[in-house]
DNA sequence: ATCTTTGCAAATACTTTGCAGGCTA
DNA sequence: TAGCCTGCAAAGTATTTGCAAAGAT
């Protein structure tokens, strides 16, 4: 997001809106919360206040985030970056979290909430990733499974170039 | 693979042996580097030492690996490392190499043969790559299309943690 | 009280970039 | 020859680690 990208990821977006285009209604935000956190409690981690401020900034925005955009949106006061890459790790061990990988060497987190489980299309210009509302990894974690392999996941994401990425290159062709 | 990792991956890697345990017969290397060799001279890129070098190795080895692998396993004398980084990145922008992720941000570059379009399962603990046989990620990309995406290509990792693992752990518990 | 977590600083690891000279087409 | 490639050195950027102080159970 920072290295060969033509467009720079975190400079681009809208704090206030869903990277992915993933709808988030108001009201379930809390719930997602208070589900996280009793998630935490359960686990041997500690609920320490730069987790919980992790954990609801995850509930109210869909992300995937990165370490340093996590830190960007939290409270000036919230917590180190060291902590956040901390909190993130814990938190995806601990099942909260869900890696997302966009291929630019960066980390990016969401919530795992086991109601939605997703993908996302990631274009490979603009960077903006958009939702795929399915997933299709059940065989492949099967047979994983038939393999030997406990404690199952996986990543997957797609790569493409955007309708409007394109049409924006084919404009400075026309040049 | 070095980071968090309990086991180093490079230093544990037999270069001698494919990493994920794929077979790739003797006899199809050479066809495999014909084949490779063609698509680059068709290509704008110009047909270099170190490509040959690199598509070589891979034409032999089926992978993935990094490119710190990729430039371990090459003659001392071969290329330098940076040359290694830009032409996996130049091998894979025509199509040549696929990009893998086993989520600890080093990029990992497989032979892209259209004959045998696979994925891999990665143990969490020891790092061992298998094959998965079958790639499951055709309705995704479709969907990525019907959204106006050109251009598509997908990456997908499952992670586990592989039967060997499992036992060492339950030993050390035994303690 | 104990064991975890945090902040800060410093270290790593992987990858990219600039530039001059060498090589391919 | 013209332009792509490479090597070397140096920079980035993301992430991790060590350690002492602060916090959670």
């Amino acid at each position: 997001m920072k290295r060969a990208a033509p467009a720079p990821g975190k400079a681009s977006r809208d704090p206030g809106h869903d990277p992915c285009g993933h709808r988030h209604p108001e009201e379930s935000s809390s719930v997602r919360y208070e589900e996280a956190l009793r998630t935490l409690t359960q686990s041997p981690l500690r609920v320490t206040r730069s987790r919980k401020a992790i954990l609801t900034l995850f509930s109210g925005k869909h992300g995937p985030f990165s370490a340093d955009e996590v830190h960007g949106m939290l409270a000036d006061t919230a917590c180190d970056l060291v902590t956040v890459y901390r909190s993130l790790a814990s938190l995806e061990k601990i099942g909260l979290l869900r890696r997302c990988d966009f291929g630019d060497n960066t980390h990016r987190f969401e919530l795992n909430t086991g109601e939605h489980h997703h993908h996302h299309v990631v274009c490979r210009v603009c960077h903006r990733a958009e939702t795929l509302d399915h997933c299709a990894a059940d065989s492949l974690e099967k047979m994983a499974a038939s393999m030997g392999y406990s404690q199952i996941t996986h990543i997957m994401e797609v790569f493409g170039v955007c309708a409007r990425c394109r049409e924006n290159a084919s404009d400075h062709e026309r040049h």
